[in-house]
DNA sequence: CGGGGGTTTGACGAACGTCAATCGGGGTGG
DNA sequence: CCACCCCGATTGACGTTCGTCAAACCCCCG
């Protein structure tokens, strides 16, 4: 780490795009570098802000470059129901232009920093980037694929079963995305956030939580999360690697 | 209904699907009767077949034409959550092509009428049928939304809320697809299956049934459900109509 | 008349939510 | 440096919702 030579522009702070992109499709260099030059138009966002609102239009693709936001729903009666998470090299306003009305808002859980992708959208519909073009396909099939098993989790398994699921669905997103091993990663998020996500009350998950480090198979403490029997979690939460890195890419 | 006379090929039989696109986009009459000349390449299939494995890659797109199916995913303990259903008019297998695997097999919940719909996706592609390819993509779009709307049921709203709130969906679907009017519709599902797609027991299914028809709020007799208040059905259950119809179209 | 799938009911127990109090750590102003 | 404070984590007691098991029932059909 000490002072090696990077001769290209934009060195770090895109990795976690960078990396990410490259286990959804095979990209050229030039692509790459495409990705990796988004870096003007960052923004940063405090935790807590609305980066999305509920049936907003117009909106621009983006990458999560660090932090974590997710999508959320709020009824009237303050019950809340967290779809998913966006981490870094995660994108979020993909979809055909002119962006149809948002059908949920998404917010920023941490503190936050984003970048413009609509260059990449806009070389990809000119036919410069098929790679690009092609990871971009993948991501959104991907993220519609974690949807699906969290409804899984949601509708049929048990508190216990979801904290389980849920926390080996994080270790590998974010081993691939750069941020972690395959047993510890950041987990920066209250036990209120995860029991929204999970569809349980707080005090459930904390007792669930209990259970687990009690039974020896994960650790947690000040937000990192140590998974001590990855295998053990999945066979007890069924929990199946879509994806393994690549498997929806195309043969040829 | 005695014997108007009708000029067109294939007359009735496409109903729904013709009535549900013409509520996703302004089609012209040739848009139209593209639609309407699907009449071939249509195919039956026997309430329980499988219409699309997990994983299946190659899949053509379908428009289902009359009967009843669903989106699932079965656990290996036999445990199975239903995340949507396929209704007259509504299309399925509709994304880029090649289509990427399956997320969820599709099964006929009652005996089945699909046609292929590859032709129109073929069409809008060469730029033939501009508000074809809009409503296919608002199609996905609404899609995506029911999805959400079933997640907030599983996560966060009580059994009672939940049958509440997805009998409200079946009557605007099927209303618009011309198959119901504003409080009475076919619903050809058993108590299983709505335990797996509310993410409840059969049992639980049933009492919650029980207490709506003892409060006056439905009725529900040999295949046929009637709303007997809908306004209250909404405000018990937080439904809000999206999509009014058309509310997704563009705007020029 | 018998059978089978779906529905209904009751009794019971487990999972999960609610309420409320306590704890603990990091930040902050005095 | 220390007292305070606030947010989040934790714990216990208790109630409700929901699931399980098992039996009865109902209706359509052969």
């Amino acid at each position: 780490m000490t002072g090696r030579f990077k001769p290209r522009i934009a060195p770090r702070p895109l990795d976690a795009v960078v990396r990410r992109m490259r286990t959804l499709a095979l990209l050229s260099e030039q692509e790459q570098d495409l990705v990796r030059n988004l870096s003007d138009r960052r923004e940063r966002h405090m935790a807590g802000e609305e980066l999305v609102g509920e049936g907003q239009t117009g909106r621009r693709a983006r990458f999560v470059v660090s932090g974590w936001a997710c999508n959320q729903r709020v009824l009237p009666d303050g019950r809340r129901q967290i779809f998913g998470f966006l981490l870094p090299g995660d994108c979020f306003n993909v979809c055909e232009r002119p962006a149809p009305p948002a059908l949920c808002s998404t917010v920023a859980l941490t503190a936050l920093e984003t970048v413009d992708a609509e260059p990449l959208l806009e070389a990809a519909n000119r036919g410069e980037a098929p790679s690009l073009a092609r990871a971009l396909a993948v991501a959104r099939q991907v993220e519609q694929a974690l949807l699906l098993d969290h409804m899984v989790r949601l509708g049929r398994q048990t508190a216990y079963e979801r904290v389980a699921h849920f926390l080996l669905e994080l270790q590998r997103r974010l081993e691939i995305a750069g941020l972690g091993d395959s047993q510890r990663f950041p987990l920066p998020l209250t036990q209120e956030i995860l029991a929204d996500a999970l569809g349980l009350s707080i005090v459930h998950v904390n007792r669930t939580l209990q259970q687990l480090r009690r039974e020896r198979l994960i650790e947690l403490r000040s937000g990192v999360a140590i998974l001590l029997q990855p295998d053990l979690l999945a066979s007890i939460s069924d929990f199946r690697p879509t994806t393994p890195t690549n498997a929806l890419r195309r043969p040829a």
